[in-house]
DNA sequence: TTCCAGGGTAACG
DNA sequence: CGTTACCATGGA
């Protein structure tokens, strides 16, 4: 199958061209949204981050400029580089949604009076993803219902207390903890982090069932459908839809998945169309009738207005 | 104190 | 199935 994208192999790591509608800045300006933000490291435009291979962090350097990538690798591999390389490949193009034709969202948004602002403003963004199944849904569940400056304070001491890290020029660069570490905790083993214990209890249940294989990012995406993929998450117990649809959006790549009931989502709709309210589900059913096939790129595209 | 924040569950028609 | 209480936690 054919790449919207390349890769080439350089001698301090990888050379990756991507595709068109894409700029690198707006990306990082994207990952440079909130101070808080505990799972990599950006210096001008430059990103550092810890990523799991074979369970172990492997540090890698981006840089880039419009559709360039460079990604250097940090962490010295000995053997298997080749295979090593072809995994950062995979995960970065799958973090910068690399594989995306984004012309018919372009082309849908100019048209669409809630778009078109944002579509211009940002053009070239994509969804930024969240590769690993589990660091997805424990977001989720971590944002449910609380401001967004707290969510990354949640976030932070849970990485900090289970997560692998990597040290680099005296930095410590943290990956988030692994399915199988949260999925032996208890909730008492959790106090002190200002989880509620609900959060705790689907943490740790989601957790089991990634670490038991019953949950798997292939099951999901072979579901058959979006909708079959909503329902295999909404059946577990403290994943709802919208829980459900942001991990659809951001880690299965569904580009319709759609948080419609997204405070976030509500708030920008509001400032976008000068209410003095935020609007009624009716009329987010109404005016997301033109985003059909794109509402997830949508719904980030006005998050992006806010954050 | 009240209201809100990138919700979810359970009970009830 | 759609509605409606009720829940949990910190910040402004």
């Amino acid at each position: 199958m054919k790449r919207a994208w390349s890769i080439k192999e350089v001698e301090d790591g990888l050379q990756l061209q991507g595709p068109p509608d894409f700029s690198y800045s707006q990306n990082v300006n994207y990952l440079s949204r909130s101070a808080l933000e505990c799972l990599y490291e950006i210096e001008g435009e430059r990103v550092i981050r810890a990523i799991r291979l074979a369970n172990k962090p492997v540090l890698i350097e981006i840089s880039g400029k419009e559709r360039l990538l460079n990604v250097k690798l940090l962490t010295s591999v000995a053997a298997g580089r080749s295979d090593v390389l072809a995994e950062i490949a995979a995960y970065v193009g799958e973090w910068f949604d690399l594989e995306r034709d984004m012309r018919p969202f372009y082309e849908l948004a100019a048209r669409d009076p809630v778009l078109q602002g944002a579509a211009k403003a940002y053009a070239g963004l994509r969804v930024m993803g969240i590769p690993e199944l589990f660091e997805a849904l424990a977001w989720g569940i971590i944002g449910q219902q609380i401001n967004l400056p707290f969510a990354y304070r949640l976030k932070r001491r849970l990485v900090e207390r289970y997560g692998d890290a990597a040290v680099h020029g005296g930095r410590t660069y943290y990956m988030f903890p692994a399915a199988e570490k949260v999925a032996d905790l208890t909730v008492g083993a959790m106090d002190g982090l200002q989880l509620t214990v609900k959060k705790r209890e689907y943490l740790i249940d989601t957790a089991q069932l990634i670490a038991g294989g019953k949950l798997t990012k292939s099951a999901l995406l072979e579901a058959g459908s979006m909708r079959q993929a909503e329902r295999m998450l909404t059946e577990i117990r403290g994943i709802g839809p919208w829980t459900a649809n942001y991990v659809l959006m951001r880690c299965l790549r569904f580009a319709d998945a759609f948080p419609i009931d997204d405070v976030g989502l509500q708030l920008a709709v509001k400032s976008v169309l000068g209410l003095d309210r935020k609007p009624f589900k009716s009329e987010l059913v109404d005016l997301s009738a033109h985003w059909r096939g794109w509402e997830a790129y949508a719904v980030f595209y006005l998050w992006r207005l806010l954050y």
